[in-house]
DNA sequence: CCGTGTTTGATATAGTGGATAACAATTATC
DNA sequence: GATAATTGTTATCCACTATATCAAACACGG
């Protein structure tokens, strides 16, 4: 999200002319700040955010982070196994594989009983960035969010979202 | 998303074979149920797929409605100021504003003081939508989710989540 | 009043994510 | 062995996001 589409808290610098009192006065959100997906939309958006800049160094997206997890959790599967799992379709799983595959983070291999079926595995590279991947993420995103929400409130926050994600 | 793009839960018709112990093994999430992140966006999919079914009598998308919603609370604002409260950039505004305006629920008027901006308002169809559209997103989807959640936890939940959204 | 700079809405354009159709190769099934 | 289904892939489309640029209108200092 660029800076000129950062929302509400943008003070415009413009017109000094209303000194003290008046500022222009803020537009309000009204509703908006009860309708939960509105504000759940605002924070994923925040978190991904966060996500991007805490693994910068590693060059990591969200997306291909959970595939790095995923086929470090479940060697020996294929592209719509994994693909599935992650409810990413699998035409669109191919290119993400093909930038994992293009910086040897990971190899698709032949099955030897299918061989329509590319079996995914992480190459050595692919867990070592994993596991610095890991670490930046506990010790600067998901800290940044304890240091937030608290401990048993990152919890609690977990396992509503969960609840909604599979129940809803 | 597609039904072939839904996660995990989808346990492929193929394969009888693997009759009653096995069942061909679900892929584990690991350490992906821990992140935040990941569950977060996984449960604002699932809050705008329920948004977009249960406001689909009225055709809007959440986006639309919470244009409506702003335009309500906030008369004779332009466009930049709308647009930036929803952190929508001003270029990607005009055609929402567009689709909007050719539906009859809103108009642009020139400014009388300063004759660069669009002043927004709804249109007498735009209350009536608008009202229609609060009373099915309350009774419809707003109630499945305290059904869900229950009204304190909703209320936690917007809570952390207004948390993340405004100080992250 | 004039010229410079800024703001507003708009256009064009590019990038990304998500979705469907179709295809060759391979496997399953009957 | 013929037909159907599955796997990875390509092509393509749509929605959303992002940047640069533009004309019109305004602000302001000289």
């Amino acid at each position: 999200m660029a800076d000129s589409a950062k929302p509400v808290s943008r003070r415009e610098g413009r017109k000094e002319a209303a000194v003290a009192a008046d500022e222009t006065q803020a537009v309000q959100l009204g509703e908006l700040s009860d309708l939960l997906g509105y504000v759940l939309k605002r924070a994923q958006l925040k978190v991904f955010e966060d996500f991007l800049h805490c693994v910068a160094p590693l060059q990591l997206t969200p997306a291909q982070f959970s595939v790095l997890l995923l086929l470090d959790a479940n060697p020996g599967r294929n592209q719509t196994e994994i693909a599935n799992t992650l409810g990413i379709l699998r035409p669109n799983f191919v290119s993400l594989l093909d930038s994992l595959e293009s910086r040897d983070l990971c190899t698709r291999v032949r099955s030897a009983n299918d061989r329509r079926s590319h079996i995914l595995m992480l190459t050595e590279k692919g867990h070592a960035v994993l596991a610095r991947a890991k670490k930046l993420v506990v010790s600067k995103h998901e800290a940044r969010l304890n240091e937030l929400l608290g401990p048993d409130g990152r919890e609690a926050l977990l396992a509503m979202l969960t609840k909604i994600a599979e129940e809803f």
